[in-house]
DNA sequence: CAAATATTTGAAAACGTTTTCATAAAAACA
DNA sequence: TGTTTTTATGAAAACGTTTTCAAATATTTG
């Protein structure tokens, strides 16, 4: 790898100027600039990010963090390719981190991205009041969530509008006649699952339908195998739902893994929303109804409030909410009075 | 953010001193040892990665780069996140790339990661032949290929016995009666999908069952569009397969997608085996019969060998073959003669 | 034509580390 | 005691950039 230097000799002149090249700063002779850059097109000359990151003040270091729950959950990972299609051409690059919704690794990978001089962070804060995260903002380093809301600082900010994507869920499923509606929702508490439910109750309620508690299961979002044991728990009721709205789309795998188990028919038997429009959504048999997540169209909003926060780190704070949508397929059926 | 030298002012020392301590590198005296310690709890001290890196030798930068074809596909999210685990804890962070299997995406990748000055690669090279890799193999910078080989240079490599898992999933439809099998694989050259269509043919082969070019079909890996569209085309022929062998997740859903619009029931009325073990394949009803690839385990085996070369840089190159095994489900089953 | 201004360039400092080399102090040796 | 060895420390260079400041030259102005 050919430094600055050895560019400047072979251009017979100061590496000041090379870097006036590099920067388009300034003015440089005409004859000059075409000097150095024949020789950098000859050294096959290409910055040391590294170095330009040391020295460049903050905001322009062309390096962004990630940290993100689980890149296995493939809501997320279709965040962070969002992302990335909007990082890619602007010359930066991601250091992605996974952090379990554990708060301590989230702590960890934090302090390794401030010492990577990383120019912002975007990620979905796993306590609606972390401190660590407010401290970041303090020392000017930006932060965007995405997928969940911070509820103490004003922060740049993408979700989308979880309680009407669980209204609409719910609604649809009352409209086809159902009554006895179970939810499967997150036993962590985080805003997106908050309101999701908050829009179940809603619906209920708008619909005089009363809230039964015992329909209302709350598992682990980072998996299906909850799920799976909940959904099992609420088909041995004495009157078991005759809906369930699944409000992710590990929780809707743990449902129809279950389903299947218990040889129901959907959506004969019993009638399935899920949160989340995957591509395995539509493959399935019956397809399945649910609540399609822009993400991909989040992880980009989220990056674009990152580099506009970088142009003008003074502007105030700005919260996209974007717009759920209910797919409806085939896994939710009219309800056949027995 | 503190530094070097504010902690060696505030325990009265010099920067090498206090460097010394943070590396554990020789002899410094206990009492003043713990003064610097002292020092550095009460300013919070995290060392600047960024300047370690720019100083530090090679080998010792702590960073990973990472470019796959697409993070949005879950067979290498899932390598990603095995990956990840493993630099966890080593204290690595890991700079994520997507390349689309673009060779012009992957150059530039290699050169932003060249000039983040990363530790080493890994990634499933694009082409077999592909000479920027060896550039950089030939530059000391460590190298892994997973997913798929690199065939011109011995690198450490992690892949799984492609041709074993085509010829498995093709030989459990030849053992059910089938003898009408069609393969779904990549127009797009690559060494696993060439193995895994080897395999086919030599199991249609060792049981007499002549090789059917209408029944080959070659789609993009990268979507299942394609892959339903193909589907489409085989349920067209005069006579159509009885079963179905697709070599990737993604075209396993667009084969799903095509049968359920064309009405027809798995495994009555074909049989289908996929390529890849996803959360989905067990939801599903019927639950798919797949090959099984370790894809986490590959991807932490594929770190393992990248730590084994920053420890031994010049250790022959190793490669291991995974296994690859067919979970046997309801979506294949006897054929049953017209 | 002298003075003022604009253009073009480079030397050197800075970013925060690690590492080399030198040296002072302490310990061991004879 | 004088000499050698060991231990403990620091000054300064280096990594590859960007930026500040100053200076040299060229151009404009009156």
């Amino acid at each position: 790898m050919s430094t600055l230097k050895e560019v400047a000799e072979k251009a017979g002149v100061s590496i000041t100027t090379v870097s006036r090249v590099i920067n388009g700063s300034s003015k440089v002779n005409g004859e000059t600039r075409e000097r150095v850059q024949k020789a950098m097109t000859k050294l096959d000359y290409q910055p040391n990010r590294v170095a330009q990151r040391l020295r460049a003040s903050s905001g322009r270091s062309k390096l962004l963090g990630l940290i993100i729950p689980d890149i296995q959950n493939q809501f997320y990972s279709n965040i962070v390719r969002g992302i990335e299609d909007v990082t890619y051409g602007n010359d930066y690059a991601v250091i992605l981190c996974n952090s379990d919704e554990n708060p301590n690794k989230e702590r960890f990978y934090l302090e390794v991205l401030k010492s990577e001089s990383v120019d912002g962070i975007i990620l979905p804060p796993i306590h609606q009041f972390g401190e660590e995260i407010e401290n970041f903002i303090d020392l000017g380093i930006p932060i965007v969530c995405v997928d969940r809301k911070l509820m103490r600082k004003k922060v740049d900010t993408v979700v989308i509008g979880n309680e009407k994507g669980g209204y609409d869920a719910v609604n649809h499923l009352i409209e086809l006649g159902h009554k006895k509606i179970a939810i499967l929702t997150s036993s962590l508490q985080f805003s997106s699952f908050d309101e999701r439910q908050k829009g179940y109750e809603r619906a209920l309620k708008e619909n005089g339908i009363e809230i039964d508690k015992r329909l209302i299961k709350e598992g682990d979002p980072r998996s299906s195998e909850t799920a799976r044991a909940l959904t099992d728990e609420l088909l041995s009721l004495d009157t078991p739902p005759t809906a369930i709205f699944a409000t992710n789309n590990l929780m809707t795998l743990g449902v129809l893994e279950a389903l299947n188990k218990h040889d129901l028919k959907i959506p004969d038997d019993i009638s399935i929303v899920g949160f989340d429009d995957l591509p395995w959504a539509k493959a399935i048999s019956p397809p399945l109804t649910a609540v399609k997540q822009p993400a991909y169209e989040m992880g980009q909003r989220a990056a674009e409030l990152f580099f506009k926060r970088v142009e003008s780190p003074s502007r105030e704070p700005e919260e996209i909410v974007m717009d759920p949508k209910l797919i409806i397929r085939e896994s939710t059926a009219s309800l056949v009075e027995v």
